[in-house]
DNA sequence: TAAGATTGACGTTTCAATCTTG
DNA sequence: CAAGATTGAAACGTCAATCTTA
């Protein structure tokens, strides 16, 4: 019964508004170690490809997904899973490295529309596998079907 | 059945070895996202109460926990939460903000001792209700024991 | 005025190189 | 040489200010 605790090791008699349970902090606790964890495995793998970081997947993915039209900004940025509060910059350098083009947005002169480049498709289909194989190693090898719809159905409630 | 999907849109027939199911990238994503979405939440909270931000609270904690004693630099890291890179950094500001001190340990010259002030120790009584306040909004309140009690059962697995 | 996006300034993280001691 | 920790340089992220257009 050792469980993680966060909180201070002598805890106080009154508090002025709820604090987590002990299971609350370890769900919690491993949440986070859990994460960065994987996130830092998966990371190593993409490295170990020289390939670029999971967030340049990211966009690479989106760009994709989005089919032949280009993405606005916005929308981009809306739709990314690990989204960034300077996307600007980030793109900056996936454009610099040419797997995308930006260009002025035709509808809304305020826009930038982001379109992915011959270079950065075949870049995305280079990635995928090394980090489809990498979520499938560190994480999906070692729950069952069942755990994986818990999962699914737990996030959903933390929305 | 709207499946989040972070591979290509037309897979490939053949694939060099195992790619995850849908429903394990559907897993991984919103594990991503939330985690992601927690840790921000959480952040913020700290932000808005003029709170140091989450790492520092990692830091303090175990400083707390160790006792007394002062605890060598590489403990300290294997046992922070969000363990960073260069901690060497992290404690300099914290130094400078007068929480923790730092000492050549006695036993080895190459270690560094580190302890808490009596300010730091105070930092981290006033941050825990905030954060631990966080964890239980964010986190606790939208999750039955069952639930939480599943977390940290599966996240068992990923260790 | 607000939305969309970029930029500058600043702080932080990372990686490798380094220094010291076991 | 390996382990423990620090440092420099560069990459990266963040926040607020800015610019442009709806």
């Amino acid at each position: 019964m050792k469980m993680v605790q966060l909180q201070q090791v002598h805890a106080k008699a009154f508090v002025m508004t709820a604090l987590p349970s002990d299971l609350a902090v370890g769900a919690w606790a491993s949440l986070i170690r859990v994460q960065q964890s994987l996130l830092d495995k998966v990371e190593a793998d993409l490295a170990a490809a020289a390939l670029p970081p999971l967030v340049w997947y990211d966009v690479l993915l989106e760009l994709r997904r989005a089919g032949p039209e280009p993405l606005r900004h916005r929308d981009l940025h809306a739709r990314m899973l690990l989204a960034k509060h300077n996307l600007s910059r980030l793109l900056e350098r996936m454009e610099a490295a040419g797997l995308i083009e930006r260009q002025p947005c035709k509808d809304d002169a305020r826009g930038a529309d982001i379109s992915l480049t011959a270079k950065g498709a075949a870049t995305q289909r280079k990635m995928w596998p090394v980090y489809g194989r990498a979520i499938q190693a560190h994480f999906a090898d070692k729950l069952t079907e069942a755990e994986l719809s818990s999962l699914v159905r737990i996030f959903a409630k933390l929305k």
